[in-house]
DNA sequence: TAGTGTGAACTAGTTCACAGCA
DNA sequence: TGCTGTGAACTAGTTCACACTA
């Protein structure tokens, strides 16, 4: 993907295209100066906020230089600016609208997981298709049917995807028609959606075989195996 | 790129250096082949597996090719067989043993998640600290103390962290005190843990974050966004 | 003086294009 | 002939090093 050069220049508007790499930072960094902040401290030098973010200090410089609020020379980042900076970036001034696809256990589970309030997030609406779950509660929302969707009165801007792999490329589907912005597939199936649909990937079993693998590297150290220490 | 000297080829399986950007492919093709051999298909091209993973055929080639089992030209790479050498170079020849920590809603979610059962890994324990979910069943498995980590007699080679990031760093400490190898960590904190232990970060705030740029993005297409002149 | 901002050098990753083999 | 395997060209991402400024 990548490749965007449509949206907006008919405008004029110059858009930093900053690469998914950096975006994908930024969450952390967010998450690491409100950590900080919380603790009273008002400013961080970019090598402490760094390494507590796991990533090197120029790299940090780099990606918070391009969204053009910066730091001071000689002092380093104010801790409440720069967590505003980043919502602001990240498009969370308003709280994005959340809904999950799914009212099984992972998704009951992710409905009330730490991290939707006060993280920008709002959880609006969670569905299923199974006539058995629908109208049960989880937290403080009813479960209602998926072909509820389509015509939900609050705007959803992400979705949460929590079905088994059969089911996800239709519910993919009904969540693109339905204008939603952005996917997180927990599926182990690559979901094909219009450009106007983000997706982005979380497979469990797939995470555990990379680290399988190095699992496995390790079995087989006793072995001369490459590993060359410098 | 340092040059390894990966002769040690005593034990059949020589790996060289791979790096994780591929590794973390890998899964993806295993998944994708598997789904294709079950429909029969006995052989598949790097441009159907490729689109069906969701990669170009160029960097699947690439890929594949690294893992010295190679296609047939002019036919395509053997299903069953290409499924077999992605198995055994994840190391998952042997069932990798998991274990979860945490027994709250997400942990007992993902232990039934599907997906460990015919995917190489082998579920072996949850453990908990709360006295009140010690002993309790899910599943096929009973809750154990987290003290008993430390000599639980089965070897575990992976663990889901699936506990509040107050508790992650603890546990985790904990975790690479036993010889855990490898840590999926569901927690919204950056794990510090020596190099035996081998980290992969699954963060749903920061996931949905991320699209959540993205819908903003849109949202704001035509008119200006916080931009400054160069 | 301390610590950011940033061009330049470097390194890693991807795509291209075609040689080589079933 | 068809499709993989792979070097070479290209592109993206990271680190370095130091000018610059509060």
């Amino acid at each position: 993907m990548g490749e965007i050069l449509s949206a907006g220049s008919i405008e004029g508007v110059v858009r930093k295209d900053v690469p998914e790499r950096v975006i994908s930072r930024l969450p952390i960094y967010l998450q690491t100066v409100e950590t900080i902040a919380a603790t009273g401290q008002t400013t961080v030098s970019s090598e402490a906020l760094a390494s507590r973010s796991g990533v090197s200090p120029s790299i940090l410089r780099k990606d918070l230089s391009q969204l053009g609020r910066p730091g001071r020379r000689g002092v380093g980042y104010a801790c409440a600016e720069l967590a505003a900076t980043l919502r602001s970036f990240l498009g969370l001034d308003r709280a994005q609208s959340v809904a999950i696809i799914g009212a099984g256990r992972l998704g009951s589970a992710l409905a009330d997981y730490a991290g939707f309030r006060g993280r920008g997030l709002r959880l609006t609406a969670i569905f299923d298709v199974d006539e058995a779950k629908i109208g049960t509660t989880i937290g403080a929302l009813t479960v209602s049917d998926l072909s509820e969707l389509a015509t939900w009165p609050d705007d959803i801007d992400l979705v949460v995807m929590a079905v088994p792999a059969s089911a996800a490329p239709a519910a993919a589907r009904i969540a693109a028609d339905a204008g939603v912005r952005g996917i997180l597939n927990f599926a182990p199936t690559v979901l094909e959606t219009p450009d106007s649909v983000r997706v982005r990937q979380v497979d469990l079993a797939s995470e555990l075989q990379v680290l399988a693998y190095y699992s496995a590297l390790d079995d087989n150290a006793g072995t001369p195996v490459e590993e060359h220490s410098n």
